[in-house]
DNA sequence: CGCCAGTTGAGACTGAGTCGCAATCGCATA
DNA sequence: TATGCGATTGCGACTCAGTCTCAACTGGCG
């Protein structure tokens, strides 16, 4: 996928509130599109400066808002702490499954949940204008891992082991 | 709901890993289990400290982190920051309609979403332990509110404005 | 009753994110 | 190409939620 068409956006954004295309703006919005579909703000601060450019931490932020605000970045709440941000195709959608293990991070889409959403929106006379899916646990690869580990484990927490604890 | 129920998971709980019901414990217990269905920290706090408890704040979050390994208290990443923790019934479990107006937090449950997410799971032979889904939007009693402001607004932000966009 | 592992409170600490401000830059215009 | 000025930047101080350390203090078993 080439950014051209995220670019653009970007700079029509920008544009339309009297903003700049600085040097730092580009830099970042090259560094992001450059490979990476999930990255934390910091994770960016380190990969730019291994590229010699300069960017101060509250730069990163301000534009990390920006890209937010102009539709082309997503902010999410992943980990147990901070953001993550992911690049977001016009009108494409998607969730997210997440490893405790590895931290792997695999997205998802099913429409019928979507469409199941908007009934209970529509139940609660409820505008919705974004949502978060989240489901936590262990990914294929590390399965094996794991479940071999448990043998040993006292007890590590919740009884049951193969429901779907509500965690919010 | 009497709360005996869940203070004897919590007493045994304990018991099974040789940790103490101390008095702090055992205040902040029924402190919460006194009417408030989600709260956050440091309003438990407040809350103890009116009442003469004085409870410090380290002790609140390691309790807290006993109630949520133990099962009966659920730990959810709701707002913008921190966490928000609510009671948890046994077996029974929901989802969240979040107003960004005025904060509310409606609870739904839609058993048919529920399976849904077992299929995407299979799909992915991953194996879920924990799941959050939240709606964030506008409830029905802000909706008035909010629409008849929006007028007067230039362009704060998506061009869209009812479609239900990818924050996570 | 005495012991001691478990627990507490105070406050220092951390990490993510924000803010204020002086110096600097983009860029529209001349 | 030079000018002007609002937008932008970096720095460092700050905030806020949550964690950690450690000496003093229990709960409750024996």
């Amino acid at each position: 996928m080439k950014p051209h068409r995220e670019l653009n956006i970007f700079r029509k954004y920008l544009e339309k509130r009297g903003l700049k295309l600085t040097s730092e703006r580009r830099a970042l919005f090259d560094e992001l599109f450059a490979r990476h579909e999930h990255f934390e703000a910091d994770e960016l601060l380190v990969r730019l400066r291994t590229k010699h450019k300069k960017i101060s931490r509250a730069t990163i932020y301000r534009t990390l808002d920006l890209l937010v605000d102009s539709g082309i970045v997503g902010r999410v709440r992943i980990g147990e702490s901070g953001y993550r941000y992911e690049r977001l195709r016009a009108g494409e959608h998607h969730d997210h499954l997440i490893c405790n293990e590895c931290g792997r991070v695999i997205e998802f889409f099913e429409p019928a949940i979507e469409s199941l959403q908007d009934q209970v929106c529509e139940r609660y006379g409820f505008l919705a204008l974004s949502h978060s899916h989240q489901l936590r646990g262990i990914c294929r690869q590390c399965r094996p891992r794991v479940t071999s580990r448990e043998a040993g484990v006292a007890a590590s927490g919740s009884p049951g082991k193969l429901r779907i604890l509500p965690t919010a």
